[in-house]
RNA sequence: GCCGGGAUAGCUCAGCUGGUUAGAGCGUCGGAAUCAUAAUCCGUAGGUCGGGGGUUCAAGUCCCUCUCCCGGUACCA
């Protein structure tokens, strides 16, 4: 007998700092939304879910760099992304945001069943501190002279002149990049989830899959021989969800620790929406059910590394099916990006065509193993050729066949024949009578 | 640097485990039809499959090498 899967198809939480772009819209809401609608055709037991990935170090900055708060930041690009997604037809069972309760509660329980079982260690290091900013200072909010090259403006992660990889610790008279201020070097105490652990059993878990893109199980491979190293999974932040143990004030769980879990959180609302509290657990701890994570090429290594090992860790819930990830899809010959001001808003292409006649140009273009390329003369010609003219026509040219040769009424089946010749004799017939 | 991916017609892209004259859509050029929307239909030309070498009876497909582009490189998310 045929075994009758659930499945649980998530598509990636898109980070609320910036306007959705139709690259991200090809590369992971469309694909799963037509999978989700091909198994509703077949009527078969589906869940859509994303949301909002609202915490991190880029909204905090955002919302001092704007001087509002970070609320205001997550409010605005919550909504407007909702809205996007809406406008081009996909529709999620639900779309949540990281920032409610519901999730903090659900991230906050995850934390403690880990730190329970004493998986996670405690590392102290050297940061640097803004003592005017009463802050510590991610990588990539540092700026100072490259120790290899000199060049003035490098980064706390790399120097984008040389190309070195660096720590922040390495620069030659380091400063804040948003307020100039001069940080000290100070010790903070992190929470590490030791990835390493669990090297050997992902290796087996991937080893047992198939049909995985051949992209994302090379990407997972490549990670593997390098080695698993532990992970800090907390940050000195005030903006996120709180470290759920005594001692850890100003500490927040990293955004991607968290956000993941956000899919499960969201299960949970979605069913508590519908009054059926507990039927996420149908979904979540049900071997028969098929969780599947859509996502862009950028998100492999948290989908197919790391939350897998969460999941593990944890041991209460089902580990993804499949993680297919697609490619990224250009704009005009160039590579879409809110810092550049490069590609097309979803919320711009909505407001002048369509939703069909941009899901079919995304579609019939997708970055499944490349990268693609959109171009307005594209849609154009999908539109007008494709769509307007040889399907339009078509439907138009039988509606209006019908209405002058049958007297406007659809015509009684009759059978025809299935050989040539007969198909020929019949022709000959019909044209006699 | 290291690891991974990519390069196929003018453009955007397909080509699974190697197997007959390498495909599609659009565009080009040439025709046709009036049942149909400034719509349609049919046919044509166009590619040394990034360069070079190798394995094989057989290579776009496998191996080596070179060039160019992209991604990752663990505190961006």
């Amino acid at each position: 007998m045929k075994k009758h899967f659930k499945y649980l198809v998530t598509a990636a939480l898109p980070y609320a700092n910036s306007f959705i772009h139709i690259g991200h819209i090809s590369g992971a809401y469309l694909p799963p939304d037509i999978f989700v609608r091909y198994k509703r055709l077949n009527d078969e037991d589906v869940i859509f879910i994303s949301g909002s990935d609202e915490h991190g170090t880029a909204i905090e900055m955002a919302s001092i760099s704007e001087k509002v708060t970070p609320q205001e930041i997550i409010d605005r690009y919550h909504f407007a992304n909702k809205k996007a997604f809406e406008d081009l037809g996909i529709n999620f069972d639900i779309y949540s945001r990281t920032s409610n309760k519901i999730h903090h509660d659900t991230a906050q329980e995850f934390f403690l069943n880990i730190y329970n079982k004493n998986i996670l260690v405690q590392k102290t290091e050297k940061q640097l501190f803004s003592e005017k900013e009463n802050r510590f200072l991610a990588d990539r909010f540092v700026t100072g002279t490259c120790p290899v090259c000199g060049y003035e403006e490098a980064r706390g992660d790399e120097c984008s002149n040389c190309g070195s990889n660096l720590s922040p610790l390495e620069l030659i008279n380091p400063r804040s990049k948003i307020t100039g201020d001069i940080p000290v070097i100070k010790e903070s105490t992190h929470y590490y989830f030791p990835l390493g652990d669990y090297q050997e059993k992902l290796e087996k878990w991937l080893d047992g899959k198939r049909g995985w893109k051949q992209n994302v199980m090379n990407y997972c491979k490549g990670w593997l021989k390098a080695g698993l190293r532990d992970r800090a999974i907390s940050r000195d932040l005030d903006w996120g969800v709180k470290i759920p143990v005594e001692g850890n004030d100003g500490k927040v769980i990293y955004v991607w620790f968290e956000a993941p879990i956000g899919y499960i959180s969201a299960t949970k609302e979605l069913f508590t929406e519908r009054n059926e509290p507990d039927k996420w657990k149908d979904y979540w701890m049900n071997e028969d059910t098929k969780l599947i994570h859509f996502i862009g090429k950028d998100n492999i290594v948290f989908h197919s590394i790391i939350f897998p090992a969460m999941l593990m860790a944890h041991g209460d819930y089902i580990l993804p099916d499949n993680v297919p990830a697609n490619e990224f899809m250009n704009f005009e010959g160039e590579k879409q990006s809110k810092s550049k001001g490069t590609g097309v808003l979803v919320k711009d292409i909505t407001a002048k065509f369509e939703p069909d006649v941009i899901r079919y140009t995304l579609a019939s273009n997708m970055p499944e193993n490349k990268d693609s390329e959109f171009v307005w003369k594209d849609l154009q010609v999908k539109n007008n050729s494709e769509l307007a003219g040889i399907l339009g026509n078509f439907i138009n040219r039988t509606v209006v066949f019908t209405k002058n040769k049958f007297d406007n009424r659809v015509p009684e089946i009759i059978s025809i024949p299935e050989t040539e010749d007969g198909i020929l004799a019949f022709l000959i017939r019909s044209l006699r009578n």
